[in-house]
RNA sequence: CGCGGGGUGGAGCAGCCCGGUAGCUCGUCAGGCUCAUAACCUGAAGGUCACAGGUUCAAAUCCUGUCCCCGCAC
Protein backbone atom coordinates (compact mmCIF):
# COMPACT_ATOMS: atom_id res chain seq x y z
CA UNK A 1 0.00 0.00 0.00
CA UNK A 2 0.82 3.64 -0.69
CA UNK A 3 1.32 4.86 3.18
CA UNK A 4 2.32 7.91 5.07
CA UNK A 5 4.10 7.49 8.59
CA UNK A 6 3.55 10.20 11.17
CA UNK A 7 5.62 9.52 14.10
CA UNK A 8 8.13 10.76 16.54
CA UNK A 9 10.48 8.89 19.54
CA UNK A 10 12.06 5.67 19.85
CA UNK A 11 9.02 3.91 20.43
CA UNK A 12 7.59 4.59 16.72
CA UNK A 13 10.96 3.61 14.88
CA UNK A 14 10.08 -0.43 14.65
CA UNK A 15 6.91 0.08 13.33
CA UNK A 16 8.12 2.31 10.55
CA UNK A 17 10.88 -0.38 9.61
CA UNK A 18 8.53 -3.27 10.06
CA UNK A 19 5.65 -2.03 7.35
CA UNK A 20 9.16 -1.19 5.22
CA UNK A 21 10.29 -4.58 5.62
CA UNK A 22 6.83 -5.67 4.76
CA UNK A 23 7.18 -4.04 1.60
CA UNK A 24 4.87 -1.18 1.94
CA UNK A 25 5.71 2.31 -0.16
CA UNK A 26 6.01 4.97 2.39
CA UNK A 27 5.19 7.94 0.15
CA UNK A 28 6.47 10.18 3.35
CA UNK A 29 7.33 10.45 6.65
CA UNK A 30 6.11 13.09 8.95
CA UNK A 31 8.39 13.63 12.28
CA UNK A 32 8.25 16.42 15.20
CA UNK A 33 11.01 19.14 14.13
CA UNK A 34 14.22 18.35 15.14
CA UNK A 35 14.59 19.77 18.50
CA UNK A 36 17.48 20.92 20.77
CA UNK A 37 18.35 18.09 23.09
CA UNK A 38 20.81 15.84 24.40
CA UNK A 39 24.41 17.35 25.80
CA UNK A 40 24.78 20.82 24.40
CA UNK A 41 21.16 21.40 23.64
CA UNK A 42 22.55 21.34 19.91
CA UNK A 43 19.30 20.78 17.48
CA UNK A 44 19.22 16.81 16.74
CA UNK A 45 16.55 15.50 14.82
CA UNK A 46 13.89 12.93 16.19
CA UNK A 47 14.34 9.36 16.08
CA UNK A 48 12.01 8.63 13.87
CA UNK A 49 13.38 11.68 11.40
CA UNK A 50 16.94 9.84 11.57
CA UNK A 51 15.41 6.56 11.13
CA UNK A 52 13.84 7.71 7.40
CA UNK A 53 16.67 9.49 6.35
CA UNK A 54 19.02 6.79 7.47
CA UNK A 55 16.37 4.87 4.97
CA UNK A 56 16.15 7.26 2.10
CA UNK A 57 12.78 7.94 3.01
CA UNK A 58 11.36 11.66 1.98
CA UNK A 59 10.44 13.39 5.59
CA UNK A 60 8.66 16.19 6.43
CA UNK A 61 8.39 18.17 10.12
CA UNK A 62 5.39 20.91 9.88
CA UNK A 63 5.75 22.57 13.15
CA UNK A 64 1.55 22.34 13.07
CA UNK A 65 -0.70 19.48 10.83
CA UNK A 66 -3.47 22.10 11.38
CA UNK A 67 -2.22 24.21 9.18
CA UNK A 68 -3.90 24.17 6.16
CA UNK A 69 -0.57 23.94 4.03
CA UNK A 70 0.27 21.39 5.75
CA UNK A 71 -2.71 19.67 4.96
CA UNK A 72 -2.97 20.12 1.55
CA UNK A 73 0.50 18.76 1.17
CA UNK A 74 -0.58 15.85 2.97
CA UNK A 75 -3.80 15.37 1.00
CA UNK A 76 -1.54 15.45 -2.69
CA UNK A 77 0.10 12.51 -1.20
CA UNK A 78 -2.71 10.12 -2.65
CA UNK A 79 -2.28 7.89 -0.05
CA UNK A 80 -4.07 4.62 0.90
CA UNK A 81 -3.66 4.84 4.35
CA UNK A 82 -1.85 6.71 7.08
CA UNK A 83 -0.07 4.92 9.73
CA UNK A 84 0.45 7.11 13.25
CA UNK A 85 2.26 6.16 15.80
CA UNK A 86 3.36 8.49 18.79
CA UNK A 87 3.78 11.20 16.59
CA UNK A 88 2.86 13.95 19.42
CA UNK A 89 0.27 16.16 17.65
CA UNK A 90 -3.61 15.69 17.33
CA UNK A 91 -4.96 15.47 13.87
CA UNK A 92 -7.58 17.46 12.72
CA UNK A 93 -10.21 15.79 10.79
CA UNK A 94 -9.10 17.10 7.39
CA UNK A 95 -6.05 14.76 8.03
CA UNK A 96 -7.86 12.43 8.86
CA UNK A 97 -9.97 11.84 5.88
CA UNK A 98 -7.29 12.31 3.29
CA UNK A 99 -6.23 8.88 2.89
CA UNK A 100 -8.23 6.61 1.22
CA UNK A 101 -8.72 4.25 3.44
CA UNK A 102 -7.90 6.25 6.80
CA UNK A 103 -5.13 7.04 9.30
CA UNK A 104 -4.80 4.19 11.97
CA UNK A 105 -2.96 4.85 15.35
CA UNK A 106 -0.59 2.42 17.16
CA UNK A 107 -1.41 2.57 21.12
CA UNK A 108 0.58 1.24 24.12
CA UNK A 109 -2.43 0.00 26.21
CA UNK A 110 -5.44 -2.58 26.09
CA UNK A 111 -7.89 0.25 25.26
CA UNK A 112 -10.40 2.31 26.34
CA UNK A 113 -7.61 1.48 29.57
CA UNK A 114 -5.07 4.58 29.26
CA UNK A 115 -5.85 6.33 26.21
CA UNK A 116 -3.67 9.42 26.02
CA UNK A 117 -0.37 10.28 26.58
CA UNK A 118 1.79 8.23 28.75
CA UNK A 119 0.18 4.66 28.55
CA UNK A 120 2.95 2.37 29.60
CA UNK A 121 4.19 4.41 32.84
CA UNK A 122 0.66 4.94 34.13
CA UNK A 123 0.43 0.86 33.81
CA UNK A 124 3.03 0.32 35.59
CA UNK A 125 1.79 2.96 38.10
CA UNK A 126 -1.19 1.24 38.38
CA UNK A 127 0.10 -2.01 39.14
CA UNK A 128 -1.86 -3.42 36.63
CA UNK A 129 -1.13 -7.52 35.72
CA UNK A 130 -0.98 -6.61 32.00
CA UNK A 131 -1.31 -4.26 29.22
CA UNK A 132 -0.44 -4.86 25.57
CA UNK A 133 -0.15 -2.69 22.35
CA UNK A 134 -3.23 -2.02 19.98
CA UNK A 135 -4.15 -0.87 16.41
CA UNK A 136 -7.01 1.44 15.95
CA UNK A 137 -9.08 3.31 13.14
CA UNK A 138 -8.19 6.59 14.49
CA UNK A 139 -11.56 9.23 14.75
CA UNK A 140 -11.68 12.67 16.28
CA UNK A 141 -12.17 11.43 19.86
CA UNK A 142 -8.22 10.72 21.15
CA UNK A 143 -7.66 7.05 21.10
CA UNK A 144 -11.73 6.53 20.86
CA UNK A 145 -11.45 4.74 17.49
CA UNK A 146 -12.72 0.98 17.00
CA UNK A 147 -9.73 -1.63 17.29
CA UNK A 148 -8.48 -3.53 14.02
CA UNK A 149 -5.63 -5.74 16.61
CA UNK A 150 -4.58 -6.25 19.79
CA UNK A 151 -1.42 -7.80 21.73
CA UNK A 152 -1.12 -8.95 25.40
CA UNK A 153 1.79 -8.85 27.57
CA UNK A 154 2.33 -9.44 31.10
CA UNK A 155 3.87 -6.95 33.07
CA UNK A 156 6.23 -9.06 35.67
CA UNK A 157 7.42 -7.58 38.51
CA UNK A 158 10.50 -6.61 37.48
CA UNK A 159 8.79 -4.72 34.87
CA UNK A 160 10.06 -0.93 34.07
CA UNK A 161 8.80 1.29 31.64
CA UNK A 162 11.94 1.03 29.94
CA UNK A 163 11.54 -2.52 29.16
CA UNK A 164 8.04 -2.59 28.38
CA UNK A 165 8.14 -0.13 26.09
CA UNK A 166 10.95 -1.58 24.83
CA UNK A 167 8.69 -5.07 24.40
CA UNK A 168 5.66 -3.12 22.70
CA UNK A 169 7.74 -1.25 20.32
CA UNK A 170 8.62 -4.68 18.18
CA UNK A 171 5.19 -6.11 19.26
CA UNK A 172 2.91 -3.22 18.38
CA UNK A 173 4.85 -3.02 15.20
CA UNK A 174 4.24 -6.70 13.93
CA UNK A 175 0.71 -6.03 14.95
CA UNK A 176 0.50 -2.73 12.54
CA UNK A 177 2.11 -4.39 9.86
CA UNK A 178 -0.71 -7.45 10.20
CA UNK A 179 -3.75 -4.73 10.24
CA UNK A 180 -2.07 -3.27 7.12
CA UNK A 181 -2.30 -6.61 5.64
CA UNK A 182 -5.88 -7.42 6.54
CA UNK A 183 -6.88 -3.56 5.46
CA UNK A 184 -5.51 -4.05 2.10
CA UNK A 185 -6.71 -7.30 1.78
CA UNK A 186 -10.52 -6.20 2.48
CA UNK A 187 -10.67 -8.71 5.52
CA UNK A 188 -9.94 -6.06 8.57
CA UNK A 189 -12.78 -6.46 11.20
CA UNK A 190 -13.15 -2.89 13.24
CA UNK A 191 -14.64 -3.67 16.89
CA UNK A 192 -16.02 -0.50 18.27
CA UNK A 193 -14.36 -0.20 22.29
CA UNK A 194 -16.46 -0.63 25.08
CA UNK A 195 -17.83 2.32 26.97
CA UNK A 196 -16.75 0.74 30.05
CA UNK A 197 -13.37 0.44 31.79
CA UNK A 198 -11.99 3.59 29.42
CA UNK A 199 -9.14 5.33 31.68
CA UNK A 200 -6.96 8.75 30.70
CA UNK A 201 -2.75 8.38 30.80
CA UNK A 202 -2.33 11.65 31.91
CA UNK A 203 1.26 13.03 31.23
CA UNK A 204 3.82 12.38 33.92
CA UNK A 205 3.52 15.53 35.53
CA UNK A 206 7.33 16.90 37.70
CA UNK A 207 5.90 16.50 40.86
CA UNK A 208 4.75 13.30 40.60
CA UNK A 209 8.67 12.01 40.17
CA UNK A 210 9.10 13.25 43.47
CA UNK A 211 8.75 10.17 45.96
CA UNK A 212 7.11 10.23 49.13
CA UNK A 213 8.52 7.68 51.60
CA UNK A 214 5.88 7.74 53.38
CA UNK A 215 3.37 5.84 51.20
CA UNK A 216 2.82 2.38 50.69
CA UNK A 217 5.65 0.79 49.87
CA UNK A 218 3.72 -0.84 46.73
CA UNK A 219 2.93 2.32 45.87
CA UNK A 220 6.71 3.24 45.69
CA UNK A 221 7.65 0.41 43.83
CA UNK A 222 5.25 1.07 41.14
CA UNK A 223 6.29 4.55 41.05
CA UNK A 224 10.16 4.19 40.72
CA UNK A 225 9.62 1.51 38.05
CA UNK A 226 6.94 3.13 36.25
CA UNK A 227 8.91 6.49 36.34
CA UNK A 228 12.15 4.62 34.93
CA UNK A 229 14.53 5.02 33.29
CA UNK A 230 12.28 8.48 32.44
CA UNK A 231 12.22 10.89 33.60
CA UNK A 232 13.05 9.04 36.54
CA UNK A 233 11.54 8.61 40.24
CA UNK A 234 13.88 10.47 42.59
CA UNK A 235 14.75 11.06 46.44
CA UNK A 236 17.80 12.94 48.21
CA UNK A 237 20.54 11.31 50.17
CA UNK A 238 22.22 12.39 53.02
CA UNK A 239 26.42 13.26 52.44
CA UNK A 240 28.48 15.55 54.28
CA UNK A 241 28.56 18.37 51.67
CA UNK A 242 24.53 18.22 51.71
CA UNK A 243 21.69 16.45 50.37
CA UNK A 244 22.50 14.62 46.71
CA UNK A 245 19.58 13.58 44.28
CA UNK A 246 19.26 10.25 43.32
CA UNK A 247 16.97 8.53 40.54
CA UNK A 248 15.90 5.24 41.53
CA UNK A 249 15.84 2.63 38.43
CA UNK A 250 14.51 -0.62 39.69
CA UNK A 251 13.14 -1.50 42.82
CA UNK A 252 11.41 -3.85 44.61
CA UNK A 253 8.62 -3.80 47.24
CA UNK A 254 9.24 -5.86 50.18
CA UNK A 255 8.09 -7.52 54.03
CA UNK A 256 9.43 -5.14 56.47
CA UNK A 257 8.92 -2.12 59.21
CA UNK A 258 10.49 1.30 60.08
CA UNK A 259 10.07 5.03 60.28
CA UNK A 260 9.68 5.95 56.36
CA UNK A 261 12.65 6.88 54.33
CA UNK A 262 14.93 5.56 57.10
CA UNK A 263 17.46 2.59 55.47
CA UNK A 264 16.94 -1.09 57.01
CA UNK A 265 19.62 -2.90 55.99
CA UNK A 266 23.16 -1.83 54.22
CA UNK A 267 21.67 -3.08 50.93
CA UNK A 268 19.20 -0.40 50.48
CA UNK A 269 16.56 -1.19 52.12
CA UNK A 270 14.10 1.58 52.55
CA UNK A 271 11.03 2.06 54.96
CA UNK A 272 7.75 3.58 53.72
CA UNK A 273 4.64 4.49 55.30
CA UNK A 274 3.59 1.03 55.28
CA UNK A 275 6.32 -1.57 54.07
CA UNK A 276 9.33 -0.99 52.21
CA UNK A 277 11.25 -1.01 49.05
CA UNK A 278 14.56 -2.26 48.31
CA UNK A 279 15.93 -0.29 45.62
CA UNK A 280 18.18 -2.40 43.23
CA UNK A 281 19.36 0.55 40.71
CA UNK A 282 20.23 3.69 41.13
CA UNK A 283 21.91 6.74 39.63
CA UNK A 284 23.53 10.10 41.30
CA UNK A 285 23.09 13.56 39.38
CA UNK A 286 25.13 13.84 37.07
CA UNK A 287 26.17 10.08 36.80
CA UNK A 288 25.44 6.84 34.42
CA UNK A 289 22.96 4.21 35.97
CA UNK A 290 24.55 1.77 38.49
CA UNK A 291 23.15 -1.50 39.89
CA UNK A 292 22.33 -1.25 43.70
CA UNK A 293 26.02 -3.04 44.76
CA UNK A 294 27.69 -0.53 42.11
CA UNK A 295 26.05 2.52 43.79
CA UNK A 296 26.55 1.33 47.24
CA UNK A 297 30.06 0.77 47.33
CA UNK A 298 30.94 4.41 46.12
CA UNK A 299 27.79 5.99 48.27
CA UNK A 300 27.72 3.59 51.48
CA UNK A 301 24.59 4.29 52.77
CA UNK A 302 24.42 2.56 56.57
CA UNK A 303 21.70 1.13 58.38
CA UNK A 304 19.79 3.94 60.06
CA UNK A 305 20.33 6.40 57.52
CA UNK A 306 17.56 8.76 56.41
CA UNK A 307 16.45 9.44 53.26
CA UNK A 308 14.36 12.46 51.95
C1' C B 1 29.40 29.77 23.21
C1' G B 2 22.10 26.70 27.47
C1' C B 3 23.12 24.43 32.51
C1' G B 4 25.56 21.05 35.73
C1' G B 5 28.83 16.77 37.09
C1' G B 6 33.23 13.95 36.03
C1' G B 7 38.27 11.47 34.14
C1' U B 8 42.64 8.66 40.82
C1' G B 9 45.31 0.15 40.43
C1' G B 10 40.23 -4.43 37.10
C1' A B 11 34.89 -1.97 39.15
C1' G B 12 32.63 1.96 42.13
C1' C B 13 34.42 6.17 44.97
C1' A B 14 37.21 9.58 48.72
C1' G B 15 41.30 12.87 48.75
C1' C B 16 41.50 18.73 45.63
C1' C B 17 38.88 24.58 48.98
C1' C B 18 43.68 24.79 53.20
C1' G B 19 50.12 21.80 47.83
C1' G B 20 54.27 17.75 51.46
C1' U B 21 53.77 9.22 52.93
C1' A B 22 48.18 6.85 47.15
C1' G B 23 43.09 6.15 51.05
C1' C B 24 37.98 3.41 51.18
C1' U B 25 34.41 -0.43 49.46
C1' C B 26 34.63 -4.45 46.05
C1' G B 27 37.09 -7.67 42.66
C1' U B 28 41.67 -10.68 41.52
C1' C B 29 45.71 -13.97 43.37
C1' A B 30 47.98 -17.00 47.53
C1' G B 31 47.27 -19.19 52.23
C1' G B 32 44.12 -20.18 56.52
C1' C B 33 39.21 -21.20 58.55
C1' U B 34 34.96 -24.41 57.58
C1' C B 35 29.02 -23.75 56.17
C1' A B 36 28.73 -17.46 58.50
C1' U B 37 22.15 -17.71 53.09
C1' A B 38 26.22 -10.56 49.27
C1' A B 39 30.97 -15.86 54.56
C1' C B 40 35.24 -14.80 57.80
C1' C B 41 40.74 -14.16 58.87
C1' U B 42 45.86 -13.22 57.02
C1' G B 43 48.87 -11.68 53.21
C1' A B 44 50.00 -10.11 48.07
C1' A B 45 49.84 -8.17 43.24
C1' G B 46 48.05 -4.06 40.60
C1' G B 47 48.25 3.35 39.87
C1' U B 48 53.24 8.06 34.62
C1' C B 49 46.18 10.44 39.75
C1' A B 50 43.04 11.82 31.18
C1' C B 51 46.83 14.74 28.27
C1' A B 52 50.12 19.16 27.52
C1' G B 53 52.27 23.37 29.48
C1' G B 54 52.92 26.80 33.79
C1' U B 55 53.75 28.26 39.22
C1' U B 56 56.64 25.98 43.31
C1' C B 57 61.97 23.35 47.10
C1' A B 58 57.60 20.21 46.35
C1' A B 59 51.45 19.37 42.34
C1' A B 60 46.20 14.20 42.28
C1' U B 61 45.77 19.04 44.85
C1' C B 62 46.94 25.85 42.43
C1' C B 63 46.87 28.40 37.08
C1' U B 64 46.23 27.94 31.54
C1' G B 65 45.01 25.03 27.35
C1' U B 66 43.41 20.36 24.97
C1' C B 67 40.93 15.63 24.57
C1' C B 68 37.26 12.32 26.30
C1' C B 69 32.92 10.85 29.28
C1' C B 70 28.10 11.48 32.02
C1' G B 71 23.41 13.96 33.43
C1' C B 72 19.34 17.57 32.51
C1' A B 73 13.97 20.76 28.79
C1' C B 74 10.84 12.49 26.96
Amino acid sequence: MRLAFLGTPDFAVPTLEALIGAGHEVACVYAQPAAARGRGQRLKPSPVEAAATRMGLPVRTPRSMRDPEAIANFAALDLDAAVVVAYGQILVQGVLDAPRLGCFNLHGSLLPRWRGAAPIQRAIMAGDAATGAQVMRMTAGLDEGPVLGSVRLRINAAETAGTLHDRLAPAGAALMVEAMAKLAAGTAIETPQPDEGATYAKKIRPAETRLRWNHDGTLVDRRIRGLAPFPGAWFTAPTPKGPVRVKALLSRAEDAAGEPGVLLDEAFLVACGSGAVRILAAQREGRGPQSAAEFLRGFPLRTGERLT
